[in-house]
DNA sequence: AAAAACTTTCATAAAATTTTGAAAGTTCAA
DNA sequence: TTGAACTTTCAAAATTTTATGAAAGTTTTT
């Protein structure tokens, strides 16, 4: 396989990954992208190499920088902004985590935590119950990935490497 | 809250948490109606409360009985088929990231392994050098998630609290 | 202060995904 | 072996998501 071609296909693999994840194609291709890109890319290179409007590259790039796995740059001498990717993927996935953790896990416990005060009345008693019963069982599992994801979040790689080393064994 | 707007939400919110991680809106809203289900549902009474048709509830419950987080039953005396949602949060999770595992993340691995043969010409031995690097960087760190997600898929919900108890300490 | 260089926004268009429902398929009882 | 009861399929319709590009906004230079 030639270099142009392994480059068009990770950044397509990688962009179909995102997708089944929930995450926009265009923006993890964009990401891919700059995964293995050397240099700085001006927000016209992205398009070029992507065949994607303004707005889609300027949007996407954002979000990139809001999520951190993407920095703005300046080259002296030039008006316009650059960026540069994260490389480090361990980084990479903390940051992940970290975004959709905020995003999506944690206003899902906060609804967990509001099903909880379900009223009973005196029909329902059971029902009512059995509902608490399983709310706070999900609840509780859901802290429990929350947690986990924050530790991983936070931790050194040869923390997690050694930690799961230890964990196999 | 009243039990019923209590169930409503968190159908809601189950169908919602699932869309943004790329599983249909509507099998997770189905999966979430049998996590609060005590009785065995019929395919109709999955219509019937979720205001869906018929050919939706069939695709999307059996999809849910292929990642085994519902199970197919019969009544005695009763021709049609029921189904039951598994209660364990634990085996959710895992047959969860199972089915995800293997449908996502696998083929990524394969692929980059592909990208590692990338041939080098005359013109470009250090791009391709730099290219073979940060793919074996990648492929490494998906390995590593493979390896922890193979390992938290086939775990006692016990060995994993336990490991989670030291780990934070 | 005007214009040039660049970035951001957002209404509309395009594309992708999901849903519907009727027809086809299957199973089983009579 | 017929037909009733039920399940599955899939083309077309509806919906949701994403992308476009021109206009508006911002910053810098002249």
């Amino acid at each position: 396989m030639k270099l142009t071609e392994a480059k068009e296909k990770f950044i397509q693999s990688w962009g179909g990954l995102g997708s089944t994840w929930g995450i926009n194609r265009t923006m993890a291709q964009i990401h891919a992208l700059f995964l293995i890109s050397e240099d700085l890319l001006s927000t016209e290179e992205v398009m070029e190499a992507l065949k994607i409007s303004r707005g889609n590259a300027n949007m996407n790039i954002r979000t990139l920088v809001d999520w951190g796995l993407v920095y703005k740059e300046y080259k002296s001498g030039e008006r316009k902004e650059f960026f540069r990717g994260e490389k480090d993927i361990w980084k990479v996935t903390q940051r992940v985590i970290k975004a959709r953790q905020r995003q999506e896990l944690d206003p899902m416990i906060e609804v967990l935590t509001q099903l909880q005060h379900v009223e009973e009345t005196a029909k329902n008693k059971t029902e009512v119950a059995a509902f608490k019963k399983q709310i706070k069982n999900i609840k509780e599992h859901a802290e429990l990935a929350d947690k986990t994801l924050t530790k991983i979040g936070s931790a050194e790689q040869n923390w997690f490497l050694k930690t799961f080393m230890k964990m196999i064994k």
